[in-house]
DNA sequence: CCAACCTTACCACGACTATGTCAATGTTGC
DNA sequence: GCAACATTGACATAGTCGTGGTAAGGTTGG
């Protein structure tokens, strides 16, 4: 399983080199590095690439909501605060439930906006 | 329970009233509308309205990702190819499971950018 | 009927997205 | 050691987002 650098990754996926540096700095496609810097693309990073161009043709996904979407993944409070907005706020059991995650996810924020 | 017009709305939630319209416009917020034609927020709305200040503050949302998150739930098939994109592609069955909802989708897209 | 509100439709503007190109420099393979 | 690649960083640009304003006209309530 031989590893691509950039140049031929983009070949082989349809990017520009150009765009694999910006999808590594979204975070949406993060390659490893080899030992003098170069990006090295293997096989998983190569169907990710392939199938984030298929996702942006069919449906019209802009990479920033592809980079929001993992978001909600990574921070479950964030999920669950999108989930409940989306439920309607006309579900007067959500709201109440809502105090828990709040302030620590509050702190999460506040320490991003510092740095 | 009285209706606001969009002015008094405004002065309730903390937006302005050419926000409540923009908000309107990107399906976020969608008040009914009078017999003259006039925007009409009711306990609803404004619970909403109030609660999207709440998430933008304390998270950092941008609109468009809550619109984008609005949108995977009404379109589950583009939620379940967003689902399978992030599980990594490195889950070769799921791959396979694609077909189905994929070409289904494509004409629905395709309509889209037709109109 | 008139003031105070609303409607839509524009223009503007800074910030950011998605992309390209170019320059200066470092790494690799033969 | 040299050609062909890579690196980062900068500048450019069209398009969109979020927000404000203004203008021309319609609705409402006393």
């Amino acid at each position: 399983m031989k590893k691509l650098r950039v140049g031929e990754a983009a070949a082989q996926t349809g990017w520009s080199a150009r765009m694999l540096r910006y999808l590594e700095r979204t975070a949406l496609v993060e390659p490893c590095r080899g030992s003098g810097g170069y990006r090295l693309y293997g096989l998983h990073e190569l169907n990710q690439l392939r199938s984030l161009r298929e996702l942006r043709r069919r449906f019209g996904v802009e990479l920033s909501e592809l980079a929001f979407a993992a978001r909600l993944r990574r921070e479950p409070p964030l999920r669950a605060a999108v989930d409940t907005w989306l439920a309607g706020s006309d579900a007067p059991a959500a709201r109440a439930a809502m105090p828990a995650w709040v302030e620590w996810e509050q702190r999460k924020h506040e320490r991003l906006i510092a740095a």
